[in-house]
DNA sequence: GCATATTGTCAGGCAGACGAACAAAAGACC
DNA sequence: GGTCTTTTGTTCGTCTGCCTGACAATATGC
């Protein structure tokens, strides 16, 4: 039916008369007049107003109505838990940022106990508000596997001792790495690009794959797992696993900047930031740090265009937005491999949760109109 | 119309009755009869017998007609360039095997002419026999770009100064390495896979990706371009472009092998052939070289898994049927990343033209029933 | 007030598919 | 052999979803 289509578009583009949705669909006017009748008989969309061309009678703008409902983003991160409530055209309702105790690696109890509370606030503070909750979106800093596939070894089951959804609700869960790479599809700098890798630079070091135009997730839920990649990588040397993810995580980066800073560079960069603040400052020893990393980052990225050529890397997480950064891990891995663009988000801290927003709203979306794409 | 997915049931599934064919695509009679007529119209299928059932009316059986034309896949391989003539239901017309003078690594003059000969005569032999030419498919030893992209530093181009292709017929270009593991996809150990990844082991190294269904090509047709590698990856060592492929390739095995043959070993292995065959026999010298080869396979793959995750890997080429090396392979990329199967290829050198044909026959049904999949 | 342009609704029609009924062909059973 | 049952294939009416064309309902500008 064309109801879902004209529903579709008003959740992506945003209020609009039925002229124009009937334009970018391809959709003669009656049929327009049918589906829209249809949606607001189910209370999905409304009339929000009439807006009058350059000539010629008014069309009513119609929008997503209240009846369309809403969704819960969770962005449990390793220092904040974020929540984002929005209804399906994303319009924010109620937003509230957490701070853990303490910095943490994995998914664990704390984690788990503050995403149920402010999950419970949540569902609470927006009751009755703008409709039915539709779904949840939680995402977690831990692999994400399918109710198929092997729970074993990954954390994610520590959230539901501490939570139960409510009847009906859809729950999507979603890697960290995996939401941003999302959310800079559809509102960062990789909009409208099919094809493309995000990767994160922090504590940890992860990619999100976008490949034409959908989120690779792999097998085990563990594509874009690059701190397992192979390293050290050469012959001769014994390779173990894990090794990238402690080799250029912050800490190590970190640990090697405290091992080796000049007697006269000032006093020890406390942090990752700091370290990245006096590099573009121009401080010399601290741009030499980031200068190498950079190098390192390189050759990562190289391998990962080796493997996939996604032309464009997105790069994100506390060390991704730092300056020299782009150009420097750009020009060693266009040496190594075939011709990438590497940029930096635009995405503040909430590139995470708006990506599992609108995964959130994509699950909805599918619970609304049926199976039908 | 129904039309087009009933000729799609009978190129994929062979021949079969109405009810059969309606069955598979929830169909009802009428419906079924009106497209079968409407197909046998346009000679694109037709009856080819009646089937008896149980109990009841004999069943008229239809199958892909001469009207609906045929393909011409081509495999230009570094030793040989393998063509084959087939009907769009995959029934073999005509097949040849071009021996070449030589070992080529690149796409040259030599095999562009053999390839412009043996289309030209692959057209004359089968000529109004059965229907139109709908599609040549050629599958290249080189990266292969679209024509958007960007056409520099590719050699794709050279064949095209040997050979005019017909008019009104579709020409598809792949990769050797992307087709055969298409070829695998559809006829080989990952027949049914969603997601799996090909490895080829042999003069050169390179990988085929299968995600979700589809053949990942990259950005600039590059993905699966693993002999570009970062290689060395390690801290404090400076990595080149493209080790990964002088490293791996069998050059190179072959010359560490006759650098490190011992005195007692017997004869010095000639071939990476003969050096497989002797770690087969059970010959110490030679199951060693071989080992110490899949476990730094086994490293590249590990790479490739920590970076797409494809559950399962197929190896080809050279190396990848060797007895050995599965097992050894898939016991190093499980321990330095997430759990993977490895198996070899069952298809023999006919993977790469299996695969070409696959695509070809793609293209000529979307030209024959337009646009829609 | 009237021409013109745009939105919105109504009626009719067309394409594609389905269900029900009926005709045709084959084996099963007496 | 005759009849019954089962399956195939066709004909007919219908239903859904959409479009085209005509008409009514506004809006602007002269």
């Amino acid at each position: 039916m064309s109801a879902r289509a004209v529903f579709r578009c008003l959740v992506e583009a945003g209020p609009a008369t039925r002229p124009q949705i009937g334009q970018t669909l391809g959709l003669s006017r009656p049929t327009m007049s049918a589906a829209t009748a249809e949606l607001e008989r189910l209370g999905y969309i409304e009339v929000v107003g009439a807006v009058q061309g350059a000539l010629g009678r008014k069309a009513a703008q119609y929008r997503v109505g209240p009846g369309a409902g809403h969704v819960i983003a969770v962005d449990a991160g390793s220092t904040h838990v974020r929540v984002r409530v929005a209804t399906l055209d994303r319009q924010l309702l109620h937003s509230r940022v957490h701070r853990l105790s303490s910095s943490h690696f994995l998914m664990n109890e704390e984690i788990s106990a503050a995403v149920a509370d402010e999950v419970n606030a949540a569902i609470h503070e927006c009751r009755a508000d703008r409709g039915p909750l539709r779904a949840i979106g939680i995402a977690l800093p831990t692999r994400v596997v399918g109710p198929d596939q092997d729970h074993s070894a990954t954390r994610q089951d520590i959230l539901f001792s501490h939570f139960t959804p409510p009847d009906g609700v859809d729950i999507v869960l979603e890697n960290n790495v995996n939401c941003a790479a999302v959310a800079e599809r559809h509102h960062g700098v990789a909009k409208g690009r099919e094809t493309f890798a995000y990767v994160q630079i922090g504590l940890k070091i992860g990619m999100g794959l976008i490949l034409s135009g959908q989120l690779l997730r792999g097998h085990n839920g563990a594509a874009g797992e690059i701190g397992h990649l192979t390293f050290p990588f050469a012959p001769g040397l014994v390779p173990e696993p894990g090794e990238v993810e402690r080799y250029m995580g912050t800490e190590a980066l970190m640990g090697r900047v405290r091992a080796d800073w000049p007697a006269d560079g000032g006093p020890v960069p406390q942090d990752a930031a700091d370290l990245v603040a006096r590099a573009e400052a121009g401080e010399p020893a601290a741009s030499a740090h980031i200068a190498r990393h950079a190098d390192d980052i390189g050759a990562l990225v190289a391998a990962c265009v080796a493997v996939v050529d996604p032309g464009l890397v997105v790069l994100g997480g506390g060390l991704g937005a730092a300056k020299p950064l782009p150009e420097r891990v750009e020009a060693v891995a266009r040496r190594l491999s075939y011709p990438v663009e590497v940029v930096s988000t635009g995405l503040g801290v909430d590139a995470t949760a708006l990506g599992i927003e609108k995964l959130a709203v994509d699950r909805a979306l599918v619970g609304l109109l049926g199976e039908a794409a």
